[in-house]
DNA sequence: GCGGATCGCGCAAACGTTTGCGCAAAGTTG
DNA sequence: CAACTTTGCGCAAACGTTTGCGCGATCCGC
């Protein structure tokens, strides 16, 4: 009746196997060979733990090593397909790791997103990876007189001296916009996303860009929006549809976002304006349904599994010692243009 | 030079004042009431803690209460926007509250559940939701053993002693079909989930006895699928509509999921037959693309939200010890039809 | 002015792990 | 067989928090 139940920890294993914790220890911490223990010594606990299901408990490890095998994810919106693969991809890489991953929503809220990060940081995630809220550099610029590893994707701070992953917005831009002017379109609107923010900037600046190489005056072409929800972009449609006169109105339009895609749409509709036939379509951002609309959405697809595998991969370098935290390492990813049937020629 | 940086902790913070950390600690957990602290002396500490931003380390507190004010949110896909809005309710939900959420995605693999179950209980998590994998009972049935609060959603296992939310699937099915039939259609197909899981059982018995309440043979209503793929699901459509000559063609069909849809609106794209002259289609799970695909969806709405909202609460009422962790108790929401245009009236 | 209640706070143990140091037994060398 | 090395393992401290118990000081009633 000395012992009573199972073992649950290495305490109460070692006791009821007449060892020390710290030999225990050693064992399942696979440093056997190191602080030789004998074959048979290693066996015994081995065999003993897994019959128990004893693991180390990661809170005393914790405490004693500081380190949690945690990291944390903060994307301003997982409803949105683009961040909810981008999440997958991330925790799928950790785990296989060994680390497990705190999901966070800052909901595009630079107050919660600063709070989060707190939270991050007291909780001992090891490591960062953050879609922030975008506009002016805020909470996580505060992160660089901390030490924790952090890289930033898609919402990046050119500046900041973090590893960063992001598409190449400015060609993915141009490239929206040749293909376009290439089918003879010469008034382009565009709908831009969070003001400030950098994906945005950048897509605007290609988009721009691709409009003056081409020769064609900016007047020509109206921007609306301001930042990446549906209700924003569907006002902004109208806006732009609504007061123009035909002839002024234009004749393709770039969405810089998911649901800024879908709010287009909508008011598109309600405006009883067909795609492609009143106005063509190039939408940021492939979804899963972009083949299904009707007609299927040409869209600049990012690469977001490869996204998510180099963020995943950069951390994990970080965490290993093999590079600095804090190099301002921007990787730039190509997006491509997935040609459907929302873009019309003209002749 | 005796006191050297800023205090970190709550022993520095003590130390640095000259106070025991009992005191701090007692300050700092908001029990300076309870236990007599003096005001200044909590002042003090309060105002020193904000300062130097000192908060408790949460996991020597985790080791010391056996707290983790941690949960673990398993999904089978947290890409499918059912999941990704379920979980941003439940994380929204718990970091009020002040817990964290671990993300996990199952990847609708029984095997990864399993270990994905053994991480969490390791790390301790306070608590679990879980959409399980689905079909036969597995890992999740092995927590009844343990004492950890659990509670199922969507994919449940009736049986089993946890709180659990779920959409009255029956009910959904069978307004599917009325819809269908109250518009004049007799033969309806359905596209089948997951062969084995809760909702797919469900609807399908919704789905059988409304045809039989309407009195029309099981024969005439061809059923394919076996899981929530949209690969399997263009299949089933194929296999369906591709042999069938046109007069025993179904007029309807109901798929079984968002994915499903997906795969279903693709074949009878590639098939050739529109919606809804060819073929009327009320589906499974609102989607942000629904409204949008041409001809907008008319869609059996599960409450999402609520849902979240749902599981959350008794996820709490369980931490809070309001009620008994191994209840079995199924709390059942209502779906709503959303009306569109998918479906046209056969006279 | 004395016994008892109340006030304000600290001591020390405990949670479960990892690890630097050390120590006895066994093996090796000359 | 003495001195020295290797083998195999344990002691105890440390990580940072919370909490039962206790202790001196102040206050109250009489």
């Amino acid at each position: 009746m000395g012992e009573s139940s199972d073992p649950t920890n290495l305490q109460e294993l070692a006791r009821h196997l007449g060892i020390s914790v710290t030999t225990v220890s050693r064992v399942l911490s696979g440093q056997a060979r190191r602080f030789r223990i004998s074959k048979q010594t290693e066996e015994r606990i081995q065999t003993a733990a897994a019959q128990f299901g004893v693991r180390p408990d990661p809170i005393g490890a914790s405490l004693r090593l500081g380190r949690t095998r945690t990291i944390g994810l903060i994307v301003p919106d997982v409803a949105n397909p683009f961040f909810a693969a981008f999440a997958q991809g991330i925790e799928r890489r950790f785990r296989k790791e060994g680390y497990a991953v705190l999901l966070c929503d800052s909901a595009e809220d630079a107050d919660v997103e600063a709070e989060l990060l707190r939270v991050m940081l007291s909780r001992k995630a090891e490591g960062l990876i953050i879609a922030p809220v975008g506009q002016k550099l805020g909470a996580v610029s505060a992160l660089v007189e901390t030490t924790v590893p952090v890289v930033l994707m898609d919402r990046i701070f050119p500046d900041l001296p973090f590893p960063m992953v992001a598409t190449d917005n400015i060609a993915a831009a141009k490239e929206a916009v040749h293909h376009l002017t290439g089918r003879g379109h010469r008034r382009i609107a565009c709908l831009r996303g969070l003001e400030g923010s950098f994906p945005d900037g950048e897509r605007f600046k290609g988009f721009q860009a691709a409009l003056k190489e081409a020769g064609i005056p900016l007047t020509d072409c109206p921007m609306a929006g301001g930042d990446y929800t549906a209700a924003t972009a569907a006002k902004a449609t109208r806006d732009i549809f609504q007061n123009a006169k035909p002839k002024n109105r234009p004749t393709a339009i770039i969405p810089f976002g998911g649901q800024i895609t879908l709010g287009l749409l909508e008011s598109l509709h309600a405006l009883n304006l067909s795609v492609p036939e009143a106005v063509s379509v190039v939408a940021f951002d492939e979804q899963p349904w972009s083949s299904l609309v009707s007609p299927p959405l040409t869209t600049v697809a990012q690469p977001v599994e490869e996204m998510a595998r180099l963020a995943a991969s950069r951390l994990l370098e970080v965490l290993a010692g093999k590079v600095h935290a804090r190099e301002n390492r921007l990787e730039v990813l190509k997006a491509k243009i997935v040609s459907r049937e929302s873009v019309r020629t003209i002749s």
